[in-house]
DNA sequence: CAGTGTCAGTTCCCTGAGGGAACCCCAATT
DNA sequence: AATTGGGGTTCCCTCAGGGAACTGACACTG
């Protein structure tokens, strides 16, 4: 956890902080989605300290978005996206697509995505769930729902 | 900065990081976009250190994400959102989306939006900007891209 | 025009998280 | 019995974050 707990600001973006907002647990889970499963792999391929990836590791599993599970008869584990980190990776191919936008530079993306759909080569785009226009910031009006704290 | 620098790697995912990974940031970007713009309102707010407040705000106004402006003769400033960083926000949306639908609990999301071409409050989904059809984790190959580290 | 207020930071010290390297445990292989 | 290899622990050190006090620039007040 970081400093300081967001966990418990009535804020969605806060409270998904507190599952992926520490360092390095957005790169663990892009790892994991592409396939790198186990602890030698995700350490290999991030250089990241070993007792860190231990910390993110864990905490992805007690908040649901990775589950351990053994590969081996030797005490072997890797791990694994739940739907709940599935869900997760939406939030990561927004992220690769603003960064393809503004940072990648003269060199371009380094990495492409196919879709199965249509078998392109593309990008997101988000849409409203109801009337399918575009939805993005200046597009909606926030308002406070059933959830906010009642401050007096 | 985090500990480790994250921009030299080639991944977007870990480039977007090093612009909004450190802690707060996402959250500084919340409150600007809803309407927080000045350096005693974001504090008061998110109840953040003043000085690492001033250190977010200064590195999201390096990386191009928010634009500082004075609005007085005296020495007041406010933050407001560059293009760069309006497009972020789709990154917001997506995390407030996934905390609303994964942590919320029985209150239920603690803010609604209302979507300005149809009305209705509402989410966002994400599309492919090529068909259309809906694009998530398991609906995407992952390919080498322009950008790629040709690796030995 | 001294005194007060406000905003926007700076500076200080203290704690605790991240980096890095060494070490450990377990099971299978030789 | 010794070796290997995955999956972690443990250790120490540094540096980032928390918190509170302090500063500086300007405007307003009596």
């Amino acid at each position: 956890m970081q400093r300081t707990d967001f966990s418990k600001m009535a804020c969605s973006i806060a409270r998904t902080l507190d599952v992926i907002g520490e360092p390095w647990s957005p790169l663990v889970l892009r790892d994991v989605w592409v396939g790198l499963n186990r602890f030698e792999q995700l350490q290999a391929d991030l250089g990241i300290s070993r007792k860190v990836l231990t910390e993110r590791l864990n905490h992805l599993v007690d908040q649901g978005v990775l589950e351990r599970r053994p590969y081996d008869r030797r005490p072997r584990y890797e791990y694994v996206l739940t739907a709940k980190g599935t869900e997760l990776v939406d939030l990561l191919m927004v992220m690769a697509g603003w960064g393809d936008k503004w940072l990648a530079g003269e060199a371009g993306p380094p990495v492409l995505y196919r879709h199965h759909a249509c078998g392109e080569v593309s990008g997101v785009e988000l849409r409203c769930t109801h009337c399918g226009e575009p939805m993005h910031a200046n597009d909606v009006d926030p308002l406070p729902g059933p959830g906010a704290a009642v401050s007096a």
